[in-house]
DNA sequence: AATGAATGAGGGTTCATTCAT
DNA sequence: AATGAATGAACCCTCATTCAT
């Protein structure tokens, strides 16, 4: 009975933070950390401003939370669809489609790694590089499983990899500062065409992306 | 003799005001726009609080010039690069060029520009793509013409175009985010091979970017 | 007992904003406007700085508060204590009194008054018409209803009360003025003779007025 | 020719000196002590901030000496005027009207008297009643007169004085207030019938007075 | 556990005054 | 003598955090 209710008890708790952290995330998204005042988690998350605060122990740690929050979320997206296919070429493909489309449905997200960028770059940078590219590793792997079928070029995987992440990243963000007036998922066949053509070695594969358009 | 007076004035409020920006740069980059005081600012120029505020009416419009002033800058050497060259190809790749060795040698415009989508947003981008992407309308026409003349593959040039500048940003971004603990410059030889392959048509020209590995 | 509470509390509330008031006016009326500090008003009332910003939204709006409740005590001190009289000219003996007695116990607001009038004449030249001369309606009746009876003289009412009021306020600015070291109140009996056999028909009623002294 | 030379310098000083106060007049009188700036006064006058401070020491002493200037002018106008008249009587009311007459041809002063009570009350109390009440002796002299001629009651001259000036400060007063929509001459002849046949004895010279109207 | 009133450190901005030219 | 650029003290206001209920 005692532990059922503290069970019952820890879920409620958990449930409360989801709650706030998603109150958090639409208003940190929105105008930012600096410019995001606790009152307004508060009344957004439907609390009284001190219940934010036993639930985190500062405006920063509750920021920190939602972005990490949010990386977690695009980590396993990531994982999941990308063990999916089977063929390398086709991971890559998948990761590139994945990424773009989910920050297409969380939008608050892109929002937030910006702001998380912008104002805690310091505090981030470790943590960023061992859960955001999490699935970086995986990708490292797919790569080099590609160049020893001979399906791509013999080229720096890791310069590939920062290239890659860098186009998707910076297509989001670009995204973003336009107002997102376009949707992502339209930019997509245009990078496979550019960056698998560019990756693949010549033969039938890469006609395939080449014949995109 | 008073007119060079005057003129002496004049120049003499300029280098001032260049003064008051440099200095504004060196502290928004390196601690952003909300965690800046405009005492450090006065501190890093050498002067009193009161004279930052003669120059510029506020916090805001300082740091806003510090980055129109970077934008023009960075706009400047793009077109002045570019212009030497006369092959649209290698205009295409004088640009990557351009705009990574320029971030590297400005290490802090790329902060600058972060901080300053993340904090006007709003306010930015209608001049951000008037003044900023001022370069992005000789790049269209570049990419016609090799298309004209049947190097680059026939592909949509709008996007081909969103997607550079977005790996590009993209590399900054993530150059910045991971503490600049490599050259910019070192991406250079994987963003020519993946980008310029990746729109050459198939040929001799394509040749040369793909063995540059 | 939910409904007690809320009731205990909103009581709670106006009376934390009247100790602010009450502060402010005692700080306001010795220092004027621009020479108090908002600081100094949290002092005297013994609270945090912040606190003076819970309740009044900036120190203009709770200056303006103060005079506004000022005029509230007053336009109900007047018309309380002229309902008391019947007779016509009998009530403009008791506006006169209690005008000058009002004051005279009020210091703070004369002061307060004065301070309005030369920080803020735009913005409450309306509002202290309709407020402030809230009883000069009524004044003006009186006056109509003793012309009927002819007890006073057949003359312009408007501007025998445009001279009233001003010979009142004068009388209480220029006591400021002086310090304050004569009472407003030995001044009744001038007022009166003055005023009242300067309006009043010849007869006996004025006669009275005459032997004042 | 030494002589001659200080002379005319020391002319065109007092005559710079004027010009700051003429130009800090209107400034002043329009935004009050607390809202006009140094800034203001100097470019009204068409000089240099540095300037002003080279004749006057300080924002305080300039707004002192604007006030000074007017009530000298005031003193003088009232004697010059009052001067005129033989008869007590006739002083009184070329007192009256002179007063009356004087602000409405100096709307300025009226204001800056008022700014001056708000903020300098301390400081002005002395001299303000050296000077601007240089001319009340005269006026006890004069009612003294009246009532040794039997002309006005017999009364108290100071308490009536007090009740004269206060109501003519308070019909300036209240005429700024109400923005100076009428003209302060309308006001005379009400004046003249309430404070006339208020003091003077029963008798021809009041049917005179009385019948104003 | 939930609340929100109270707090005060912190920072943007103004402007009287100074002083080198 | 005239100037106006430079200065920094002063002050309003915000808001993250605390704590008594």
């Amino acid at each position: 009975m005692r532990t059922k209710d503290k069970t019952k008890i820890k879920k409620l708790i958990e449930q409360r933070q989801a709650e706030i952290l998603d109150a958090a995330n639409r208003v940190f998204s929105k105008h930012g950390f600096a410019k995001t005042t606790v009152d307004q988690v508060a009344v957004e998350a439907g609390l009284g401003k001190g219940t934010i605060y036993q639930y985190f122990k500062s405006k920063k740690e509750l920021f920190l939370s939602v972005g990490r929050n949010g990386m977690d979320k695009l980590k396993d997206t990531m994982i999941e669809e990308i063990e999916k296919e089977e063929d390398p070429v086709d991971r890559i493909e998948k990761a590139i489609r994945t990424y773009l489309l989910f920050f297409q449905k969380n939008t608050d997200l892109a929002n937030i790694f910006m702001y998380e960028q912008s104002e805690f770059k310091k505090e981030i940078q470790k943590k960023y590089f061992e859960n955001y590219y999490g699935h970086v590793n995986r990708m490292q792997e797919t790569f080099k499983e590609a160049m020893k079928l001979t399906l791509i070029k013999d080229m720096d995987v890791d310069n590939s990899i920062v290239v890659l992440i860098s186009m998707l990243n910076g297509l989001v963000y670009m995204w973003q500062v336009e107002g997102m007036k376009y949707s992502l998922e339209s930019k997509i066949p245009t990078v496979l065409e550019i960056f698998l053509t560019g990756i693949l070695r010549n033969g039938k594969r890469r006609q395939k992306y080449e014949k995109t358009k």
